[in-house]
DNA sequence: GTATTGACATAGCGGTCACTATGTGAATTA
DNA sequence: TAATTCACATAGTGACCGCTATGTCAATAC
């Protein structure tokens, strides 16, 4: 089970690699990207800033790799719930509100994160292209996932957007005062935006 | 019309004031809170930084100044629309997504500023707890207007929790593509978050 | 065993930023 | 008019930060 004292170089590189990925989501969860320093995120893994640009080029490529493995995340979420519910919208809306949930309660430290550095983004157009396309990949999949009952694919991806909005918000309040955001609370909102509009 | 050519101390004090409080709403909405610096504000204004730092105590003073000027006309315009509507609740909801359109439409790069901010304000004690206190102000006056539909107080609170979750959300995905959050979508989401959960 | 590679360390560069100590001159007061 | 005040300017200061140039030594290749 413990780690073999000698790895091969490859392995080692890939562990350091990995140590500093949990290092950097535990230091931008902590100060935010602007607050948070390279310096800290490679001292916290037990390396120095030249290990961490042997494997990053920096710290944007570093906050894209966190980023693209959540959305990676969240896409294979998605998809199982997909899988698991079928044509049953009823389940699979429950089984996202118990997503949402779980999300909520054990990725707090990442709130705001996203708004934080798309707006770092806004005005360096290549870094806001990426970050674009990885939240409209998440929108999508999420308007998939309701565009049944949706009247169009664009309503659906209106609804989506909100969906995300609204959970980075409770998510940020949530963080701020727990007690004023249960986690029940997401899958009520939930339902209420897939709630059909009658006029 | 046009100012007088002399101004007395007090009153070219007070339109200093006003100038650097123009330039800092201008340089945070372009550049963030922590992108914005207090160089660029005063120059924005026509001084340097020794005028600003004769008129408010740093930064953040700078900011929660905007701030609270901000949530008073919130307050305000709510307050309005209470008079206004009476116990009409239809009519103030209608007002209140009028309201959260027109300011979507002109204050959009006020968007993710907040919620920057109570993250940097995380871990500073003392000025969490007076961005907490204006925040709760601004929640409280929503849920006010909403209590009647909603099963309690604390359900109401809730509520306006998200729906400040949700416009803040919005908002700043509408900054990133105005196109795919029409103004209109607020009042709509606004509608389906009040409407009554059915389970 | 020798040569080569490359993962990571060390030291520092250039830049920015919030903030301060001090100066100055015009408005105010007496 | 002479003295005083104070709004604002000038010129730093120290700290931090992202990033880079270069060194080192152990793992690998031959």
């Amino acid at each position: 089970m413990s780690p073999p004292l000698r790895l091969t170089r490859a392995a080692a590189k890939a562990r350091t690699r990995e140590l500093l990925l949990a290092s950097a989501a535990q230091v931008f969860a902590e100060q935010g990207y602007a607050g948070g320093s390279v310096d800290e995120i490679a001292a916290r893994a037990g390396y120095t800033i030249g290990a961490l640009y042997s494997h990053f080029s920096g710290k944007d490529e570093l906050f894209l790799t966190l980023f693209d493995d959540r959305v990676a995340g969240h896409l294979r979420a998605i998809e199982e719930i997909v899988e698991h519910c079928g044509v049953d919208d009823d389940a699979a809306f429950a089984a996202f509100g118990d997503y949402l949930t779980t999300v909520a309660d054990s990725r707090s430290g990442w709130s705001g994160l996203e708004s934080e550095f798309l707006r770092y983004a806004l005005t360096r157009a290549e870094l806001l292209a990426k970050v674009t396309e990885r939240r409209e990949s998440a929108r999508d999949a999420i308007a998939r996932l309701i565009s049944r009952r949706a009247p169009s694919w664009a309503d659906a991806q209106i609804t989506a957007t909100a969906i995300i909005a609204l959970f980075e918000g409770l998510l940020m309040q949530r963080r701020v005062n727990p007690a004023s955001v249960p986690p029940v609370v997401f899958a009520g909102a939930l339902r209420r935006l897939l709630a059909q509009a009658t006029s």
